[in-house]
RNA sequence: GGGCGGCUAGCUCAGUCUGGUUAGAGCACCAGCUCGACACGCUGGGGGUCGCUGGUUCGAGUCCAGUGCCGCCCA
C-alpha cells in the first residue's frame, strides 16, 4: 500500500492471473477478489516523513487530522496500484474489491477482536515486548529479524557489598546495568557458590544487588557471572520471575534514558549512555577490558532499527488453542502447500508459537475496541462503541489509544470480505476459496494466521491449496531492494517489452519452490515469443486474402494437419495438468515448444506448400485449418499472454465475443494420433537429415540440389516419403526428389544415414572430401559410443535375467537399429578411402 | 545450536518424488541464410566425468550414507 509495484507483485500477480484465467476458460466458476491491507507501520511512516518535511509531527496536527491525511496518501497509492495492476493483465473482480480499513472489514476485526476477547483468547499484560523505537511501537516476535553484527563484549567489576572485594561480569549493552536488580550464578558452580545470597554494590548508583542463584547461568561463558536486567532482557526476564526480582525499565519510548537511572545518564540515547556508561566505568577504575564480539542483535523487519525489548502494557492472541486447530486441520490433509517442503516450515512455527503481540502504539489502523473507565477503573470490550461504563456507567471513558496490528485484519482476509459476519451469498459460495498463492517470506505473517483464523471463524480452512513462489532476485542472487538499486521495475519493462512479454517470462522461470534469479535482459524470452506469435498469426491473415472458408465439418484432415492436431492435443494436456499442479514453469515450456516448435517451424512451413501452389481448393482447406488451429492455439496461450492473443482473436473471421470467456483446450481421445505422428516423425527425421549436410557443407538455403531416398519398400517410412514427397522437396530444398529401394548411383554424393533410411545428397560442386571424412568419422564414434553401452547391457546376464522385458526388447531393437546404421556409415568411408 | 534448500552446458534453470532413449530448454557462442510471417527471424552446429566419496541395484543425475561449498529460515 505504500509503494509502487515491484518485480514480487509482477511474479505474484501473472501467476495468480495464468490461474484465474485457466480456470475461468475451462468453464469454472471463478473469483478473483482484489485488495490491500492498510500496512499500518510503513504507512504512517510515509506520512510521519512528510508531516516532518512540513515542519509539523502527527502529535502537532491531532489524531484526528492525522488520519485523514493518511486516507488522502492511502487513496493515493491505492489508485497507483490498481492502475499498475491492471496495466499488467490481472483479470480481478475490481467491483469486488476491499481495503482492510472498510466499513465492513472493520466490522469483522471487532467481532474477531471481542469474540476472542470473550473466549479469552485476547488478554491484555504487562510483558516484555520487541519496541522500535524508531516507528515507535511494539512489533511482534514475527517482526523482529535476526542479524549478526560485529559489537563489543565489556568485561568490568560489581565490588562486593560487604567489602570483601569484587565480581567480574561480561556484557554487550553496559547501558542496560543501570536497571540490574541482581547478579546470577550457577548454582553448580564452586567458584561463586560462598556468594549466593550476598550482595553487589551497582556501580554508578547507590543500589545493592542480590547475588542469586539459577541453572540459566552458562559457567562456560565469559566469567560465569551474569547481570540481570529483567526489564530489558527476555532471559534476564524469566530469571526475574523465578526470583521475585524487580523490574526497573530505564527507557523512554523514544530510545533514551527515563528518570529511573541517575540525573547524569538522564535522557541520553541508548549508544550514547552506553559510551559514557563505559567511560565513567573506566573513571571508577572498575574497567577490566573489552573485545570484538559477533552476536545477533534483533532489527526491525520495517526500518531495521535495533529492537529493544521493552516492558509495556499491550495486548495478546493466546495462540496454542488456534495453532493446536491449524495442526489438525494440516494432519487431516486440509491444506496442502506447493511445494510440499514448506510444510515443514509451516508446522514448525505452529508447533512452537508463543502469544502474539497485537496492539500497535500507532494511529493507523483498527482502533482497539476496549473503553477505560475513568470512574471505576474498569475495561469495557465492545462490539459497538459503548456510551458509558458497563461497570460502573459512568460515561467518563476513554477508548484505548492503540490500534491493531495489520495482519490481525489480513488474517481474516478470505471471509471478512465477502461480508462476514453476515452470511452473504458470496461467502456461501465462495468460502472456502481455492487456492493461495504468495510468497515464502509471508507464510508466518499471514498464511498461518488465515488458516487459524478461518478455522476458528468458519469452521473450514480457507483454502485447500496454498502455492509458495520463489522471491524474484538479480543475476547475482541478491534480493532485489531500493537500497541496493538492482530491481527491475515491471512496469518499465512493460513499456519496453510488453505486458505479455513480463508475464510469459516470469511464468516461463516460476519452477516450483525456487527463487527466479534474472535482470531486465531476461525479458528477451517472452517479448520473442509474443512476437512470433503475432507474426505467426498475421501470416495466415494475410493468406486469408481471397479465400472461401469452408466448414470446418468439409474440411478434410490430411496426414500434418492429423499430426499438429495431435500435438495440439498433446500440449492441452500437458498445460491443464501442468497448471493444476501450480507447475508453472513446465506449462509455459509446453505451450512455447507447441507454438514454436511444432506449430510454426513445421506446420506454417509445410502449409506454405499448399498456399504457393494453384489449387484454389486446397488453398481453401488448408487455411480453413490453419485458422481453427490458430484459432486453438490462441486459446491454449490466453492464460500466460492475454493481450496479444485477444488482440488477434478479434482479428480472426470468426470469433466470440472475447478470448477471455472462450473454453480452454482439452485433451480429446479422438484427436490422439500416434500413427501420424510416427509418420510425421519420420518425415521431419529426413528433412533434418538433409538439412544437416547442407548446413555441414555449406550450401546455400537458396541452392536447389538432387536428393535421393532409399528406403526399403516394405518399411514404414516408404509410403510416408512416396506421399509426402512435394513436402519433403520443399523442406530439404531439393530438386528431382527421388525415392527408391534400388541401386542408387552414389558418385558425387553425400550419404545420411537415419533410421530406416538413406539419403543421398548431390553437391558434387561443393564435395569436400577432408570434410567428408570428418563428418562421417565423427557420426562412426557418436553410433560406436552408443553400440558399446547397448551391447554391454546386453551381454549383461543379469541384465537379461532382472531388467524387465520391455526395456530389454528395447535395448535389443536399438542395438540393431545401431549395428545398420554403423555399417553403413562404416563402409561410405572406406569407399572413401579407396 | 536446530532445520531447509541449491550445486546438471559459458549464464539462468528444467529433469530427481515414481531409477531404464546417445541427459534437455532459454540465453550466449560458432557457421550459413535479405527463401514475400517474423533478423525479436530461419537452418544447422559446438558445448555437460549431473559438487565430491562410498553404497544399494542388472542399471544411478534420479535411491541410501557420508562429505565440501553457497544461500535461507528458526533459536
Amino acid at each position: 500500500m505504500t509503494g509502487v509495484l515491484h518485480m514480487g507483485h509482477g511474479l505474484n500477480n501473472s501467476l495468480q492471473d495464468v490461474l484465474i484465467r485457466y480456470h475461468r476458460m475451462a468453464g469454472e466458476p471463478t473469483l478473483w477478489l482484489p485488495g490491500s491491507d492498510h500496512a499500518g507501520i510503513a504507512t504512517q511512516a510515509v506520512v510521519e516523513k512528510q508531516l516532518r518535511q512540513q515542519g509539523t509531527s502527527r502529535e502537532q496536527i491531532g489524531r484526528e487530522k492525522f488520519v485523514e491525511e493518511t486516507w488522502k496518501v492511502t487513496n493515493k497509492h491505492h489508485d497507483i496500484i490498481v492502475q499498475q495492476l491492471q496495466k499488467i493483465g490481472s483479470s480481478c473482480d475490481w467491483q469486488r474489491e476491499r481495503f482492510t480499513l472498510d466499513e465492513g472489514l472493520s466490522r469483522a476485526v471487532r467481532e474477531v477482536f471481542v469474540s476472542l476477547y470473550e473466549k479469552g483468547l485476547v488478554y491484555k499484560g504487562n510483558y516484555l515486548v520487541n519496541w522500535c523505537w524508531s516507528c515507535g511501537t511494539a512489533i511482534s516476535d514475527d517482526e523482529v529479524e535476526h542479524d549478526e553484527i560485529e559489537g563489543r563484549m565489556y568485561h568490568y567489576r560489581y565490588p562486593l557489598a560487604d567489602g570483601s572485594g569484587s565480581i567480574e561480569i561480561a556484557t554487550t549493552r553496559p547501558e542496560t546495568m543501570l536497571g540490574d536488580t541482581a547478579l546470577a550464578v550457577h548454582p553448580d558452580d564452586k567458584r561463586y557458590k560462598h556468594l549466593v545470597g550476598k550482595h553487589a554494590l551497582l556501580p554508578l548508583t547507590d543500589r545493592q544487588l542480590p547475588i542469586v542463584a539459577d541453572t540459566y547461568v552458562d559457567m562456560e561463558l565469559g566469567s560465569g557471572v551474569v547481570k540481570v536486567t529483567p526489564a530489558h532482557d527476555p532471559n534476564d526476564y524469566e530469571i526475574g520471575k523465578r526470583h521475585n526480582l524487580p523490574r526497573i525499565n530505564i527507557l523512554n519510548p523514544d530510545n533514551t534514558l527515563n528518570t529511573n537511572v541517575p540525573q547524569s545518564y538522564r535522557g541520553l540515547r541508548v549508544a550514547e549512555a552506553r559510551k559514557k556508561v563505559v567511560q565513567d566505568i573506566k573513571k571508577a577504575g572498575l574497567f577490566i577490558r573489552d573485545e570484538k564480539h559477533m552476536h545477533t542483535v534483533g532489527h526491525c523487519y520495517r526500518c531495521h532499527s535495533t529492537i529493544e525489548p521493552y516492558l509495556s502494557d499491550q495486548w495478546f492472541v493466546r495462540m496454542r488453542p488456534l495453532a493446536d486447530k491449524a495442526l489438525d486441520a494440516w494432519e487431516r490433509g486440509e491444506v496442502r502447500f506447493y511445494p510440499r517442503k514448506w510444510e515443514n516450515t509451516y508446522v514448525h512455527w505452529q508447533r512452537n508459537i508463543r502469544d502474539w503481540c497485537i496492539s500497535r502504539q500507532l494511529w493507523w489502523g483498527h482502533r482497539i475496541p476496549v473503553w477505560y473507565c475513568e470512574a471505576c477503573g474498569e475495561m469495557t470490550v465492545s462490539r459497538e462503541d459503548p456510551s458509558a461504563c458497563r461497570h460502573c456507567s459512568s460515561t467518563d471513558i476513554r477508548q484505548d489509544p492503540d490500534v491493531l496490528d495489520t495482519w490481525f485484519s489480513s488474517a481474516l482476509w478470505p471471509f471478512s470480505t465477502r461480508g462476514w459476519p453476515e452470511r452473504t451469498e458470496d461467502l456461501k459460495i465462495f468460502y472456502p476459496t481455492s487456492t493461495l498463492v504468495t510468497a515464502y517470506e509471508i507464510i508466518f505473517f499471514w498464511v498461518a494466521r488465515m488458516i487459524m483464523m478461518g478455522l476458528e471463524f468458519m469452521e473450514e480452512v480457507p483454502f485447500p491449496d496454498v502455492v509458495i513462489h520463489g522471491l524474484v532476485r538479480d543475476t547475482q542472487g541478491r534480493k532485489m531492494s531500493k537500497s541496493l538499486g538492482n530491481g527491475v521495475d515491471p512496469l518499465e519493462v512493460v513499456d519496453e517489452y510488453g505486458a505479455d512479454a513480463l508475464r510469459f517470462t516470469l511464468t516461463f522461470l516460476a519452477a516450483q519452490g525456487q527463487d527466479i534469479l534474472m535482470d531486465k535482459e531476461s525479458f528477451k524470452l517472452g517479448s520473442r515469443f509474443a512476437n512470433k506469435i503475432w507474426n505467426a498469426s498475421r501470416f495466415i491473415l494475410m493468406n486469408l486474402e481471397g479465400r472461401n472458408l469452408l466448414e470446418e465439418a468439409k474440411a478434410k484432415l490430411d496426414e500434418v494437419d492429423r499430426w499438429i492436431l495431435h500435438r495440439l492435443n498433446l500440449a492441452a494436456r500437458s498445460s491443464r495438468t501442468a497448471l493444476d499442479q501450480y507447475r508453472f514453469n513446465d506449462a509455459g515450456q509446453t505451450i512455447h515448444e507447441y507454438f514454436w516448435n511444432d506449430f510454426c517451424d513445421w506446420y506454417i512451413e509445410a502449409a506454405k506448400l499448399v498456399f504457393d501452389s494453384d489449387d484454389a481448393a486446397e488453398k481453401d482447406r488448408k487455411i480453413t485449418l490453419c485458422l481453427n488451429i490458430l484459432e486453438e492455439s490462441l486459446r491454449l496461450l490466453h492464460p500466460f499472454l492475454p493481450f496479444v492473443t485477444e488482440e488477434i482473436y478479434q482479428k480472426l473471421p470468426a470469433h466470440g465475443l472475447s478470448i477471455v470467456t472462450a473454453s480452454y483446450p482439452e485433451f480429446l481421445e479422438n484427436r490422439s494420433d500416434d500413427e501420424a505422428h510416427a509418420r510425421f516423425t519420420h518425415v521431419q527425421q529426413l528433412v533434418r537429415a538433409v538439412r544437416t549436410l547442407r548446413s555441414e557443407f555449406t550450401i546455400p538455403t537458396g541452392k536447389k540440389i538432387p536428393v535421393t531416398v532409399k528406403t526399403a519398400e516394405d518399411d514404414s517410412a516408404w509410403q510416408v516419403f512416396n506421399g509426402q514427397k512435394n513436402l519433403i522437396s520443399l523442406l530439404t530444398g531439393s530438386e528431382n526428389l527421388q525415392i527408391t529401394d534400388g541401386a542408387v548411383k552414389r558418385e558425387g554424393s553425400i550419404p545420411a544415414v537415419g533410421s530406416g533410411f538413406e539419403a543421398f545428397v548431390y553437391i558434387k560442386d561443393a564435395i569436400d572430401l577432408d570434410k567428408e571424412m570428418e563428418k562421417l568419422n565423427k557420426e562412426l564414434r557418436n553410433l560406436e559410443d552408443a553400440l558399446k553401452r547397448t551391447k554391454d547391457k546386453l551381454a549383461n546376464p543379469s541384465f537379461l535375467k532382472k531388467a524387465p522385458e520391455d526395456v530389454v526388447q528395447k535395448e535389443r531393437d536399438k542395438q540393431e537399429d545401431l549395428e545398420r546404421r554403423k555399417k553403413k556409415i562404416a563402409g561410405y568411408i572406406e569407399d572413401l578411402e579407396a
